[in-house]
DNA sequence: TGTACATCAGTGAACGCGCGTTCACTGATGTAC
DNA sequence: TGTACATCAGTGAACGCGCGTTCACTGATGTAC
């Protein structure tokens, strides 16, 4: 409840103390139960209790909002990604499988999130803080597979460009269609988690860069 | 334009003649321009030319027009994707990769009926003929990895299932990330049926269908 | 420590707008005889 | 072949509603002196 202003929660008065806040946990509500589209200025102020025109002194419309939004988004994601990968320990493979996981969960416990950061129609060119917490969310993802390249003798290095977009496309694939938080999530008989996992290792196999089972 | 009425491109008279028809398409002119948030049920009837209530004789509401351009969006797409198989000649991986080609193809081409089937929050389940359209279309794809698992040795025979979510999720991923038609692609210095391809291979080779070159 | 003032985050009333939906209606079409 | 009638796809006017946005305003806060 802190981010409701300073204090036991709620106004202190004339003043909201934490408006910008409160608006963007209200915008993730109203994502959250209504879908990107269903969420609107005017509604975002009523849950902050606050007049209509209060938000304006905070974004410059809507598509502000959404911004900063899915900006958060990707900075938690890029946390969480980092996180899971913890520096590549115990070994870089493991560690890999382990941001798979944080890919899913994210995509679970955090629809509203996800689909303001890839469902929303926001173009990244118009928000350039946007664009930035995205690449560096990517970049998590990047490094990972410059260290698991980096380990495989001189000659067989794949490019790790390539790798990383790879792992990316598979997990949100899965996550996006499979693994989502949400009623478009489709039903498969199969665990999203382990549907990664053995996707990832069919895929590193392939790379040479683990064992095919014989 | 004979999507508009029978005769030459037009109303001819008080009867729309096609006016079903006509909303569908107004529906993904709206959805392409302005994202599956950006088409109301008036906007459309204004484009065919016919007064807002008029819609009303043809779709219970918005969301059964969106269905059906859903519905309307995965035939197509099993209709793409079957053509690329094309029953599996001149051999099954060849005809594969084409399928690949047809799905980011049909994502880069045609934007609108992509984020109605993926991205406008319908719940299958609440449009049986919607849910019926997506797993036709997803059996052109499990089909075809039936019959490359078939074509292995009796040992060495991946599950068809698990390999055609994989293939599934790997295209849709790149697809909805790197390939689609509208401002939220992601630019990648790499082509995106080049991507796919070249993921494609790699996840056989893991399976040990094609031979790892070295 | 107290006072004056600048700053700024909020109010609330007002506006135009487009949407969704309903209703009684009417023009066009097809068909039974 | 013509006529009466049923059917149905459209009209257009009306309604309530919520949204986005603006405006002059005012209450609260901080700070210079």
């Amino acid at each position: 409840m802190s981010w409701s202003g300073p204090g036991r929660g709620g106004r202190r008065g004339y003043h909201h103390g934490n408006l910008r806040e409160a608006l963007i946990r209200a915008a993730l509500d109203l994502i959250a139960a209504k879908g990107p589209a269903g969420f609107t200025f005017a509604e975002a102020a009523r849950q902050a209790g606050v007049s209509a025109a209060a938000p304006y002194r905070h974004f410059r419309d809507r598509d502000a909002l959404m911004a900063d939004v899915a900006q958060r988004g990707f900075e938690q994601f890029e946390a969480r990604l980092a996180r899971a990968w913890n520096g590549g320990v115990p070994n870089p493979l493991a560690a890999l499988q382990r941001m798979g996981n944080a890919y899913l969960a994210f995509a679970r416990e955090e629809p509203a999130y996800f689909s303001a950061m890839f469902e929303s129609g926001l173009a990244a060119g118009h928000h350039p803080g946007l664009g930035t917490a995205q690449e560096r969310a990517f970049a998590v993802l990047r490094n990972a597979c410059d260290v698991i390249v980096a380990e495989q003798p001189a000659g067989r290095r794949p490019p790790s460009l390539m790798m990383a977009l790879h792992i990316w496309a598979l997990s949100h694939g899965i996550a996006s269609l499979f693994a989502r938080g949400d009623a478009a999530r489709r039903a498969v008989p199969m665990d999203p988690e382990e549907l990664l996992e053995a996707g990832t290792l069919v895929y590193l196999q392939g790379l040479g860069i683990v064992d095919t089972p014989r």
